[in-house]
RNA sequence: GGCCGAGUAGUUCAGUUGGUUAGAACGCCAGCCUGUCACGCUGGAGGUCGAGGGUUCGAGCCCCUUCUCGGUCGCCA
């Protein structure tokens, strides 16, 4: 292997040029391909900005030919030449007008047959290419998301410094607070038997900050939820995090806009509308079944319960009569693709979901119809659900009912989602971002037997609904928002309470004792005690937010270094045993198993 | 933890009803080649068919167990 001595990079490969011929340029880079012509070789050689082309001549310099021969992919090189026109061109690649008439080549380092081809649009196994992340990375496509994503980050950083936030660092190691996800412990040797916790966001960190008078923070906060992975779930994960005092829901929500507003335009070039569309959550719920619906495309959600009240279709009787409801969606053109079969496995993903079956009505080309439930009905019966759902030849409608409404939403919503997939109707170039507000304060939790908070314990409840807190927990809606992209929930947020006795009502509510409470969250009420201004803030999903704008379908498309779905690293191979010496320190006896 | 899908050469895949020595493409190695650019041509190496057990005269294929990965439900204030 060569020395780099008395060579000094001039530029990247990707940047050189026609205007460059004739220049003397040194560049770096990893070997794309060569081409072995007998007594020409050609070498892509390609860095982060793209490839450019060095040219071997047997007959003009036999000694860097022969080195040249000895080159494989993936071989370090430095190449010192002058930039010269082809004299074919390759108008396909930026830089195929010229080529390097190397002088001078060195190699930097050897590289062993790499597990995978180092190109674009590789169609290698993810676990192979996440055990090799440095290779997998150097391919174009990651190379692009991830320099994306450092743009993006930058314009995040310039937009709420531009609008006054100051970037406050919060720890990593904190107290655990319990609620909602799991925390990572991490146990101390300083304190055998006390553990830290990793951060599942800085939420209480920030509040804090306002106390502090700080006013406006922001931090690009790294997050940890000791939870099961998704296509867009990580264990850990960044968060645009920002607080503000003195503010209402509006002017959370209008520097949110803003800040959406400047990034598409800056890292993409796109012009997203502002104010941005908003549903409260009571209206998303009912219309696509889901908290964070894709508006990209209609199949909106329908109430049948009033048309088929009368029926002797017991079903549908017993979920109105059990306090649910009967809904449905119709299916556009669909009938050739939810054949039967099709029909009965969407039916297992119902049940999969948590209803008792699926109802449906396929409506053939050729006037006829067939309806799973059809003896059950009259045809007078099942021509006003027809008419109810908008039904023409060709459609099929689908229909859930439940005794509980949050099934029938849940599974519908989710049909609507399979569906449009499967009948491809979703626009993949739009973006459609909306707020969805008035989430409900409480949300009942089924195996505790108790209210607990849908948000967090610190939202504020809206002003309006203060009198009913006691009595009618279920109509208790809250200053929270979600920001929704595509049915991708992107961002959270709350107004908060800073008042210490609503704050008590609301623990009480929710069952926490005072000691409770203070046990757990004292050094916050505490700081509520010495002038709490009024806040609220939001957190921004950068992961999902950069997954989105780069069309990706997975967050380890945009992390440089993701975990699989089993929350390990197939790399460094984490979490991984440690020395007995290391447990002895921290006071940890590992159970026999 | 439940459900669904996948696992065969370095990579992506094919492999008939259970039947001789498990194939292809790309990659890799060697040779030839003066304008290639996914160079071309010729030749070659490369396999514990994820693992273990069972059925069988015989298993990549059938049965059981198990491991790994992906998706999803639960979970994710």
């Amino acid at each position: 292997m060569d020395f780099m001595t008395g060579l000094k990079r001039t530029g990247y490969c990707g940047d050189l040029r026609l205007g460059d011929a004739g220049k003397e340029v040194v560049v770096a880079g990893w070997v794309q391909r060569r081409r072995d012509l007998g007594s020409l070789i050609f070498i892509d050689l390609r860095d982060r900005t793209g490839i450019v082309q060095l040219a071997f001549d047997e007959n003009t310099d036999k000694t860097v030919f022969e080195k040249a021969f000895t080159v494989r992919s993936e071989y370090v090189l430095m190449a010192k030449g002058t930039v010269r026109e082809r004299s074919s061109k390759n108008m396909d690649i930026p830089t195929g007008e010229i080529e390097i008439d190397v002088t001078d080549l060195r190699v930097l380092g050897k590289s062993e047959t790499t597990p995978f081809e180092i190109v674009e649009n590789c169609q290698t196994s993810e676990l192979t290419r996440l055990k090799y992340r440095y290779l997998d990375l150097r391919r174009p496509d990651l190379q692009r998301n991830i320099i994306m994503r450092h743009k993006i980050t930058k314009i995040t950083r310039d937009y709420f410094d531009e609008n006054g936030f100051i970037e406050i660092e919060t720890p990593i190691l904190m107290r655990s607070t319990p609620e909602g996800a799991r925390d990572f412990l991490v146990p101390s040797r300083l304190h055998n038997g006390a553990f830290y916790a990793l951060p599942q966001s800085p939420q209480l960190y920030k509040q804090l900050s306002m106390v502090a008078g700080f006013d406006r923070y922001m931090q690009i906060a790294r997050c940890f939820r000791d939870e099961d992975l998704r296509a867009d779930r990580q264990p850990e994960f960044t968060q645009i995090d920002l607080e503000m005092s003195f503010v209402e829901t509006e002017d959370v929500l209008a520097i949110g806009e803003g800040f959406i507003k400047r990034v598409f335009k800056d890292a993409l070039g796109i012009d997203i509308q502002t104010p941005l569309p908003r549903l409260t959550y009571k209206d998303a719920m009912e219309r696509y079944g889901s908290d964070k619906p894709d508006t990209r495309y209609g199949m909106e959600l329908f109430d049948l319960s009033d048309t088929v009240r009368g029926c002797d279709f017991g079903v549908f009787t017993g979920a109105i009569e059990g306090g649910g409801s009967v809904r449905g969606i119709t299916a556009k053109n669909a009938v050739k693709t939810l054949t039967r079969k099709e029909l009965d496995k969407l039916t297992e993903t119902a049940k999969g979901s948590g209803a008792k079956g699926l109802a449906y009505i396929r409506l053939n080309e050729d006037g006829t119809r067939s309806a799973s439930f059809a003896k059950f009905m009259t045809e007078d019966e099942l021509t006003a659900i027809i008419e109810k759902a908008g039904a023409e030849a060709g459609d099929v409608v689908v229909i859930v009912a439940d005794r509980k409404n949050s099934i029938v939403f849940g599974v519908l919503g989710a049909l609507r989602q399979i569906i449009a997939a499967k009948l491809d109707i979703i626009p993949k170039d739009k973006f459609n971002l909306l707020w969805i507000t008035e989430f409900p304060f409480f949300d009942w939790d089924e195996d505790a037997q108790t209210w607990v908070a849908m948000h967090h314990p610190f939202t504020a409840p809206l002003d309006e609904c203060l009198e009913y807190l006691e009595t009618d927990k279920e109509k208790v809606r809250a200053k929270a928002y979600d920001l929704v992209l595509n049915g991708i929930e992107l961002s959270s947020g709350s107004i908060r309470i800073t008042d210490p006795d609503l704050q008590k009502r609301i623990f009480k509510l929710l069952e926490l004792t005072d000691e409770e409470a203070y046990e757990k969250f004292g050094y916050l009420l505490d700081a509520f005690k010495y002038g709490a201004p009024p806040h609220g803030g939001m957190g921004i999903g950068l992961d999902r937010l950069v997954m989105q704008m780069l069309g990706c379908e997975s967050l380890r498309d945009v992390v440089a270094y993701p975990k699989v779905q089993n929350a390990s690293e197939p790399m460094t191979g984490c979490p991984a045993e440690v020395d007995k010496e290391q447990l002895d320190l921290l006071g940890i006896e590992l159970k026999e198993e």
